[in-house]
DNA sequence: ACCTGAACACCGTTCAAGT
DNA sequence: ACCTGAACACCGTTCAAGT
């Protein structure tokens, strides 16, 4: 006789996690999921509005997770920007569902968003506008690698010691 | 006594094409997409292999579009960050098509691809590296402000000032 | 409240059959 | 060569029914 875990809002967004962590977004259908919960898919709309709220729930998990890595990150921009790349081809079946969904601000912890957007503005030298320049740079990137968009023969690390190198003369221009 | 045009692999990228602009990528079934040229969809397999492959024509008749655009753009660096970011915009379901699905290169125009790249190369100074560092920023920035992931707030034609300015500092001290 | 089986309207793709 | 209907193994979601 074996014992069913407790299915609720949390149980659903590990499971859906794990699922998508190991096969992609495209791999999470209701009914894989209630199967890894060892329930019917029919049940899941007990606890969720339809798979977009799942997947909108694992979105608010990891950036969660995401925001707590890049705080705890050395302060130098460098150090930030190493994390983030880090923390995207770690998790890449991952990265897109955090940071190419829409973003459902209702489910989101309170000023979560802020805290992260002040980090990335701190790491700019506090201008905000430099601080979106680089964020979609480090966005840019990181999608361009995960998708093999750049020539084969690209030297990634040489080319991210070069956004690096562009930020810090960014700050020291205005210095 | 209706006569159907004739099917084949332009006239098929040329319903998909249509398809994916008006209603995005998902809405491109191989069902409707039959449907748009008065066959069933069995039929479409003796044209094409998969629908991997009809997205691939599709990437393929449009980043020439695009190459063209871009290389007849004014030829300052400002001038071919403004096209890239029209382009995009202008075409917001067709965008992560070309730039965000793994590229079939086998499918491609020969030297289509060099010939970008080495337009954003020239755009941004003659440096590889600037240049790969340069797109990460236009794709990161066109990517966040098609999925409106940026702040309500921000000023989004000051922030591509700031990217036009960051570049032209850049090649400034390289020169 | 939570779970179920059956059903609806969809998918991509295969295949035997027609012309 | 090109097209078809029928079928297979899937989807997300709804709903009446059970506890």
């Amino acid at each position: 006789m074996t014992i069913r875990k407790m299915v609720n809002r949390r149980s659903i967004a590990d499971a859906a996690r794990a699922i998508i962590e190991v096969n992609g977004i495209d791999a999470l259908s209701m009914r894989t999921l209630a199967a890894a919960l060892d329930i019917k898919a029919p049940s899941l709309y007990d606890h969720v509005k339809n798979r977009e709220e799942v997947i909108a729930l694992v979105q608010s998990e990891w950036l969660r997770d995401f925001g707590a890595g890049f705080e705890a990150a050395g302060k130098s921009p460098s150090e930030k920007i190493h994390f983030y790349r880090d923390w995207a081809l770690r998790n890449p079946n991952l990265y897109p569902v955090v940071f190419q969904q829409h973003l459902h601000r209702d489910l989101l912890p309170e000023g979560l968003e802020l805290q992260i957007l002040g980090i990335v503005v701190e790491a700019a030298g506090g201008s905000h506008l430099r601080a979106r320049a680089l964020w979609a740079q480090l966005h840019g990137l990181v999608d361009l690698e995960l998708h093999g968009r750049l020539p084969d023969d690209a030297d990634m690390e040489a080319t991210w010691r070069e956004v690096i190198r562009g930020v810090e003369a960014a700050i020291k221009s205005t210095e």
